[in-house]
DNA sequence: TTACATAGTGTTATATTATAACAAACCTTA
DNA sequence: TAAGGTTTGTTATAATATAACACTATGTAA
């Protein structure tokens, strides 16, 4: 029996608040939150955060140093990420459209280099706060 | 006579080094080369890189925490910016591709929302890293 | 010219974000 | 059981960024 795709004790606490959160969460505010748990210190809390980057369960989000649960079924790997931000009410939303997607994935630059990876974010104000 | 589009003292001594340079420079990097030339602490290089990003001379690489000058005449506030970053030698290229820059500057999320800036940054390996 | 507003400077201290390094525990599979 | 990988716990520290305050310079408008 080969090891699951399953979290350790760590990465799921530090996950479970990470995906009940509505908005993203700090490395420090996470080590705030899971204090309770057992999780005293901050290599703790980066080393979950780094290994669930790397499997795609959460995403960071560059411009603020924080970090969101994956909303999007397909980006398993972390590949091809694209946000939303208000600069207003500072709420992130992942999106997931299929046809930006494809479009930066296949993207070539001058030079024909193609990509393995990108990151998008997108800023302005949310609905609510227009 | 109104307010040209000067740079003042701090913010000419690290722009000039940002420019002459072929890779990002961090700020701490920037504080150390500049020392010589008077400035003496973070504050006056954070404020004249906040300063440079603002009017678009110059743009921060997020993912590395770094600053690069504009290469591109024409993304004088910013708001449409996309990168090439090489996973192994770092170098960072700014992308001027007029219609990705136009695909997105009027991209629309699922909700009709429209954004006023974007930053994007692909990874890969560049021509020398292959 | 004076006076006001705005932007920039210099400085000290401190906040925030992230990693190095090392020892121990815990699984998996041979 | 032994070997290898991954995870954990821990202390210390590195790297990135801002707060706050006093002061200076410069542009604008009366």
């Amino acid at each position: 029996m080969h090891k699951e795709n399953n979290l350790s004790k760590n990465q799921q606490i530090i996950f479970d608040l990470i995906n009940k959160s509505s908005e993203p969460l700090k490395a420090y505010t996470i080590l705030f939150n899971v204090q309770k748990r057992g999780i005293k210190a901050p290599p703790q809390v980066y080393r979950a955060l780094d290994k669930l980057v790397q499997t795609g369960k959460i995403h960071k989000i560059e411009s603020k140093n924080a970090f969101v649960a994956c909303r999007n079924t397909n980006c398993e790997m972390s590949k091809a990420t694209a946000f939303s931000i208000c600069e207003s009410c500072e709420m992130v939303d992942e999106i997931s459209d299929a046809k930006l997607n494809k479009y930066l994935s296949s993207f070539n630059d001058k030079k024909g280099t193609k990509y393995k990876r990108f990151n998008l974010e997108f800023f302005g104000l949310c609905k609510k706060c227009k």
